[in-house]
DNA sequence: AAAAAAATGGACTTGCAAGTCCAGTATCCG
DNA sequence: CGGATACTGGACTTGCAAGTCCATTTTTTT
């Protein structure tokens, strides 16, 4: 990594980035061309190529990254201070909301399973977002538990892991056949069986 | 559809199916080209226009449609009997056994995403997928009712719903990350509330 | 068995998108 | 102020993969 970014290029090459970022949410990777991000961030050839000079793949592993911040920063608020069952309602809402909005898209999903083992770095971003989302997920549910809601001998991990592999799941039915039914149910039922465990 | 297909027609149709379908699992659908299919069924490129005229996706679309029938047909054995506990368990192993070894790859997934909206059908595919897999979820909860196992009361749809969000995250997650803890965690949380439900 | 229809082989065209090159302009630094 | 270094523009090359075409062989049909 050459560090001599003057702030001009560092501006440059972020526009460069969220400019891919937004062709990518209009089409998918496999379309959308380096012209697409030419034309929308008045760039030409050699400016992609100077702030990415392994050409295409360092710029769609760039995205990636900015895409997976994203996902965490926009849910941060809520899944900040999961410490109560209305904010655990709370961040279900939002949870479905966004993901109702984005609807078919999923630029870090596609985006990944297109680099995919070709390009080393890739997994790391979406193993590493898992990991601080479940992370984020377990933290509430031992707040629950400090705050007396939830028996203490729970398994934590592997409801946090569930919870997850839920809300995963919902969303990739949700963009693969438009019904956010299953994203909603599996929401419902872990935050329910939860709230179960803490009547026991 | 031409039906003027002669037997040796059809089965060079299928072999041609089933190699794009082995191409597939190699490689992901945007490096995959029909070189590969011609080299490995050993046909030439008008054999490919021939049985498939709209080219390229509408082969894609028909090996789509091969591997959503091939989800079903694996776990049919066990996932057309779950009266049991004891099958309930069978079938999670097998769930979990298939994704582990199919590890890395998900033709039919990065197959839909890919043809995506521009190829009509290509969603359907997995909607249908979808519905029959979460009906036969849903008729091995109401065997348990049946046999007396779980309170009538239960909301079936909704529990397969969740369960079968649970199974695509969880399968997701291994695919992109190479860790099947998320789909155990998943299946197994979800029929433990399953059963917690019955105690009741 | 001969005409018709279907199946096959493989060379050729076409188009596009990634990546290269070099020349020109702005910006920084001593 | 002046050299160096970073930034930008756009024409050009290259390679590959989809799709076309027609000649040839095999099978079906009557």
């Amino acid at each position: 990594m050459h560090k001599e970014l003057t702030a001009k290029g560092k501006a440059t090459r972020n526009r460069i980035i969220e400019g891919a970022a937004a062709v990518l949410r209009e089409k998918d990777v496999s379309v959308a061309t380096l012209d697409d991000v030419m034309a929308r961030t008045r760039t030409s050839k050699s400016q992609l190529f100077h702030y990415f000079p392994e050409g295409k793949d360092e710029l769609l592993l760039a995205v990636a990254h900015h895409e997976a911040d994203q996902v965490l920063e926009d849910q941060q608020p809520y899944l900040g201070c999961l410490d109560s069952w209305e904010a655990w309602q709370r961040w279900r809402d939002q949870v479905v909301k966004r993901y109702a909005e984005q609807g078919e898209e999923c630029p870090l999903g596609s985006l990944v399973l297109h680099l995919g083992r070709s390009t080393p770095g890739a997994r790391d971003v979406v193993v590493t977002l898992m990991r601080q989302w479940q992370e984020s997920l377990a933290t509430g549910i031992r707040a629950l538990q400090t705050a007396g809601q939830l028996p203490a001998e729970l398994d934590v991990e592997h409801r946090a892991a569930a919870l997850l592999a839920g809300i995963q799941g919902g969303v990739l039915i949700l963009q693969s056949t438009g019904r956010a039914d299953h994203l909603r149910a599996a929401l419902d039922q872990g935050i329910g069986d939860l709230r179960r465990a803490a009547a026991v």
